[in-house]
DNA sequence: CAAGGAGCGTGTACCCAAGT
DNA sequence: ACTTGGGTACACGCTCCTTG
């Protein structure tokens, strides 16, 4: 049997260090020695210096260079899965008794989220980590949301902060806070302030339909959830753009003078900042669950409990 | 198409700390 | 004292991209 196993069995075992598994897992996930290094602690030159001492235990060059990137070898392929495994195993044992000091641990976090949960997320969760943890860095990406479980499954991110959705078994989860779906609209938007709406009434459904939006959408798709609500009551409305962020929203909305529609907390944060104005849609809208998923092999790691906890203090509103 | 800059990986030198 | 592994600093070579 020529897998990762019989191939590591074949070696010195006194000359394999579990520093070496986890350069290798890093590798395996990142392709690049630098980021490999700050995945796990270690600077370049001490990870090219790790990768040397493995290729010469398992014979085997593991990575070659491909412009600028590192591809891994068949070897390499063959090691990774049993060797993510046996580390995954290992975490979990030593997570249930191992501590967690925030003021002298030293490593990377990564959190997956759109630029919606990090403009929510990241300030307060920024001042409070180089308040109490110095050591640590916390890295915001944004994927959509099908990417969510593979990228937890793969250990690319620790934590995922989400709207509400079907998950596999081995997500484990907890509700952030609940979200509504507001329009905003230029604080001297001609036709809404010779309506004589108020900012925080509900907007009219025939001015909500004339007004061209402005849609977020991750994929360039032209209907949202609002535009199920309007059909069902026979009405349509006409989308003028549409962008893959919420930050964009925002800037059209002030700047071309369009009507768009964001999360209740993300729109009291971006409104005073670009003079907008927060309006009700014409009909209530279904409430959205915030969601905090991350894998179930990390449930008893108390550094990822740390992170968890600090994330949901930081993402704490009123339901 | 060649030149130059940027980015990246590798290797070496030297130092330090911890373990044997 | 020696070994080992990690650090920084630096040089070098390779590849990609931009620029003229």
């Amino acid at each position: 049997m020529n897998d990762g196993i019989s191939v590591i069995g074949a070696m010195n075992w006194a000359a394999v260090d579990l520093n070496l598994l986890r350069v290798f897992d890093a590798m395996m996930l990142e392709l690049n020695t630098t980021r490999a290094g700050d995945r796990v602690g270690l600077s370049q030159p001490a990870v090219s210096s790790a990768l040397g001492r493995l290729r010469h235990i398992t014979g085997d060059v593991l990575f070659v260079r491909e412009g600028n990137r590192m591809v891994p070898t068949a070897r390499a392929e063959q090691l990774a899965e049993p060797i993510r495994a046996a580390l995954r195993g290992i975490e979990e044992a030593l997570g249930r008794i191992a501590s967690f000091e925030p003021a002298t641990a030293r490593r990377a976090f990564r959190i997956l989220g759109s630029d919606y949960f990090s403009t929510l997320l990241m300030p307060g969760l920024a001042r409070a980590v180089r308040e109490s943890a110095p050591g640590i860095t916390i890295q915001m990406l944004d994927y959509p949301s099908s990417a969510v479980a593979r990228l937890l499954s793969d250990g690319a991110v620790d934590v995922a902060v989400d709207s509400k959705s079907e998950m596999p078994d081995w997500v484990a989860s907890h509700r952030l806070f609940r979200s509504r779906m507001v329009s905003i609209v230029r604080r001297d938007h001609p036709v809404v302030a010779h309506s004589g709406l108020r900012p925080g009434e509900r907007i009219p459904e025939d001015l909500f339909c004339m007004l061209p939006h402005v849609l977020m959408s991750m994929d360039g798709s032209l209907t949202g959830t609002v535009d199920h609500a309007l059909k069902q009551q026979g009405l349509s409305r006409a989308i003028a753009v549409t962008v893959p962020h919420f930050h964009a929203v925002a800037l059209a909305v002030a700047e071309a003078g369009l009507i768009g529609n964001l999360p209740i907390h993300f729109a009291e944060r971006v409104a005073p900042l670009l003079d907008l104005d927060i309006y009700e849609l014409p009909f209530p809208p279904p409430p959205v669950d915030v969601m905090l998923y991350w894998h179930s092999r990390h449930g008893p790691d108390a550094a990822h409990a740390w992170l968890r906890d600090m994330i949901g203090q930081t993402l704490c509103f009123p339901l």
